[in-house]
DNA sequence: ACGAATGATGTAAAGGTTTACAGTGCGGAG
DNA sequence: CTCCGCACTGTAAACCTTTACATCATTCGT
């Protein structure tokens, strides 16, 4: 039991007294041969517990059945729930799935990149929102693998995305804080291009002039969407004492460093202001008070990106090119009426 | 550039005039080969963009330079983190890393073996605590691939462990509490015979010994290692009425709901209670109060292990099975000195 | 009764490496 | 001058499949 080697179809072959390529077939096209024989192989195939060596198989077809993923934070919990969903269905597929940290690291993402070229993975999920380094590009060396943008689309190119649809989610987010009466509602975004946050603030501002609401600018900051960030853009409102009844944040990172913030002057939430994130992060509900915020379908994100990409594989070209999945909008308790004036 | 043919070693070879195998020997065994000829064959891989197929020399070496990592739940943000040390050190030193989600599903567990069988993958790390189903047992047609557990050992098994030290971190936990002044310190743990949480109780333990006081076996409570069983545990002791000055628990996520619990309750944190965890999970820092916990070090266990692994792989027999990393106590606003009387 | 079509199987090539073994040329020892 | 060893390189086998093509037997249509 030590290295002994393993049943190669050969041996199969050998015990069924058929050739090689009946076994092939009985497995892989079970219709093309006789019952008999079928019968023969199986038994053959069960008695020496054979199971087809990948490696060989993918030398020959060119393809592994592999899937890597490329990542800038494997440990970015908003990551790894999608890649339960993304895992889930590979699998349930019969692909394998690759991991590649990347830490936006341009050599890391070139070297990963072997992986394709030799093909060790046959399509790539994109969670960093640029084509890897390396790839298409001027000197273009490398082929274009079918790939599928997660997260954060692709910009400049027509990778097909999959992921929450942040304007209509925002717009959500906004209409309730709307609904509980607030008429002076901040948004703390991030100033950086990221297609997230334009969408997200998009919908805020959607919604106010939805309602008949004008566009106060002093009423949106930026930040970087940490939770440093949330605390100083709620801080920086104080200073300028223009102060709004609720706050919308780009994400619950920043939202928390609201709550903070307030927490620290002393201010009872809801009561005298409103918070919402987005994302619904794992901690969300941990706060205190526990945070109102919009859900990603990390899950249903993953295996629809998954899926996309398989039909990519298997020649199919894509209705669309972006799949938005709805956010859900979870009710806790940092949000409420504004205080009575 | 859609899907034209890679550099093969004999277009190589072809334009460096020589053969295949010395293309093969310059690129692995730089030193077998003329210093002129390895200069044209260097050459010649520059103009062609060779990289070489790694399924052919897997097929060829029978071995793939992959990790796979089986894991019941990719989700959970204990793993993730852990993953990051994993693959750093695995992409390092040149594997890739596969991943593997089980669920604690024995058939996909068995079903992932198939990675191994076929040298798709050299070696394994597990999360599970036990060995995949369908792998060592009675009918073992499966060998034993290198492996090594993380997180949680294999109980009887020899599988090279490395992890957090659990006892040592109890009892620096306990002995902090001591310090402030308990002198009624509750551990609330898991009752199932997880060895994390049989060696953290007698850490726990070993440190009211130490300091001379004695084990109240009222003030041991089980749960299952969940928040909402934290809170169960916490009333359960304001039910039977009595009460300790401080919350010693098994981990971050039962002392939140002890956190819960006293908090509804309206208790001063910590004037009135003190709450210890363990694990230091990223929301530690988002309760309030700020939990006080003992942090693992898990970029570290993730990077000794996957080197553990890999030095297995090499063939070498590790010095110990076991490599137990430091716990990390981390101070922050949930635990202070008992209410005075 | 004969040619063609059909169905089942076998033969062998191809996929791209690594490496044991054999060969070549050359310098140095005897 | 011969022989040995060394440094370098080439030949070909092995790794294990899949699949185009060939082969053979059988059936069917006419």
């Amino acid at each position: 039991m030590q290295h002994q080697k393993l049943a190669t179809i050969e041996d199969v072959a050998a015990i069924a007294g058929v050739s090689i390529a009946t076994v092939s077939r009985a497995i892989n096209e079970p219709t093309k041969v006789a019952v008999e024989t079928r019968r023969r192989v199986t038994e053959a195939v069960a008695r020496t517990g054979y199971t087809t060596n990948a490696m060989a198989r993918s030398l020959r077809m060119r393809r592994s059945n592999m899937i890597l993923i490329l990542a800038p934070d494997v440990g970015d919990p908003n990551f790894s729930n999608i890649l339960v969903g993304l895992e889930t269905e590979a699998s349930k597929r019969g692909y394998g799935v690759l991991i590649g940290n990347t830490q936006n690291d341009p050599d890391r993402e070139t070297d990963y990149l072997r992986f394709i070229n030799s093909n060790q993975a046959d399509g790539l999920i994109l969670f960093t929102g640029h084509l890897p380094y390396g790839i298409g590009a001027e000197g273009s060396e490398v082929r274009l693998p079918p790939m599928v943008a997660v997260n954060e689309p692709v910009s400049n190119s027509d990778v097909p995305f999959v992921g929450v649809n942040n304007f209509e989610g925002a717009r959500i987010a906004a209409e309730h804080l709307v609904a509980q009466g607030h008429r002076r509602i901040a948004f703390i975004g991030h100033s950086t291009s990221k297609a997230v946050n334009i969408l997200r603030e998009q919908g805020y501002r959607a919604a106010l002039t939805g309602a008949g609401m004008s566009i106060d600018p002093r009423m949106i900051l930026d930040g970087d969407g940490t939770t440093e960030s949330g605390r100083a853009a709620a801080e920086h409102m104080f200073v300028r004492d223009v102060l709004p009844t609720a706050f919308l944040c780009v994400n619950d990172a920043t939202a928390l460093g609201v709550i903070i913030a307030l927490s620290a002057r002393k201010y009872d939430l809801p009561r005298e202001f409103s918070v919402m994130g987005f994302d619904d992060i794992s901690f969300a509900s941990f706060v205190t008070p526990a945070l109102t915020t919009m859900k990603q379908p990390r899950l249903k994100i993953g295996e629809e990106a998954m899926d996309l990409l398989l039909a990519l594989l298997a020649g199919e070209t894509p209705a669309k090119k972006e799949v938005l999945l709805r956010a859900e909008l979870i009710v806790r308790n940092s949000v409420s009426g504004p205080r009575r004036a």
